[in-house]
DNA sequence: CACCAGGCAAGTA
DNA sequence: TACTTGCATGGT
């Protein structure tokens, strides 16, 4: 029997025994959280631009950070593709400092702001007009924009109804049997999107759901599994 | 002080 | 294919 010495991660922590990821279950813990925490006003973004700048800006940084950096954006009138498009490198990363990785993150925005610009004539709303598996391709190959901040971008700007999975995704399903630790991200939002309905307001408010129970309850090091509104899940589902 | 945050890409074996 | 590492600020 291998004993655990440290449990230094969530991981660590055996599942129970798995279940199935049915409609009615997902569906039991959705409305357990939209219960507890109420809606998460996701995304909290006076446009598009600004969502997908953000979805960039937040990679691996905390959202306090990045509204700093957004606030930045809009005082220097940043926050539209064109300026963005124009101003210079040091004078963004500069902008966006308050964000971590500022001079990565620079690059990023540059690459995503100049393929719209490129490839749709700088409208959001002509990129959203594509074929949705299609622009989802399209946009990963761009420098910088991984599967969740496309995503993100997808249902958060453009109401696609994609569920993002990110790592709390990974840490709650996991601990609760839902899914396999060897699932990888595509693996796990495909449980998701077969098991739902592929209602984008759904999607948007589940994945906030989400994070803020995360944020609360499941820290890597420090998991308050007790508290969650979730721990209860083996007997209530 | 250590650890973490609404990831991703490049390098290594 | 499956890990590991760099990127960086700011809060707990």
């Amino acid at each position: 029997m291998a004993q655990r010495k440290h449990s230094t991660t969530l991981t660590d922590i055996p599942p129970p025994r798995r279940r199935a990821a049915n409609p009615t279950r997902l569906l039991s813990i959705y409305n357990r959280l939209f219960a507890r925490f109420g809606p998460q006003r996701w995304w909290p973004a006076e446009t598009a631009c600004e969502m997908i700048v953000g979805a960039v800006l937040t990679q691996n940084t905390a959202w306090r950070n990045v509204e700093k950096a957004i606030a930045n954006l809009r005082a220097a009138n940043l926050l539209n593709l064109v300026a963005l498009h124009n101003i210079a490198d040091a004078d963004l990363a500069a902008a966006i400092r308050p964000s971590g990785f500022f001079n990565l993150k620079t690059l990023r925005l540059k690459a995503l702001v100049g393929w719209i610009i490129e490839r749709h004539g700088g409208s959001i709303k002509r990129m959203f007009s594509e074929e949705t598996a299609a622009l989802r391709g399209e946009l990963l190959g761009v420098k910088g924009i991984g599967p969740e901040t496309v995503d993100s971008i997808l249902l958060y700007a453009g109401q696609k109804p994609i569920f993002v999975i990110d790592a709390y995704t990974r840490r709650i399903f996991l601990r609760h049997g839902f899914i396999a630790a060897s699932d990888d991200d595509a693996a796990v939002q495909h449980i998701f999107m077969k098991s739902l309905p592929h209602d984008a307001a759904l999607f948007n408010e589940y994945h906030a759901l989400i994070v803020r129970t995360a944020k609360d309850y499941c820290k890597k090091r420090k998991p308050n599994c007790d508290a969650c509104p979730l721990a209860d899940l083996p007997r209530w589902l």
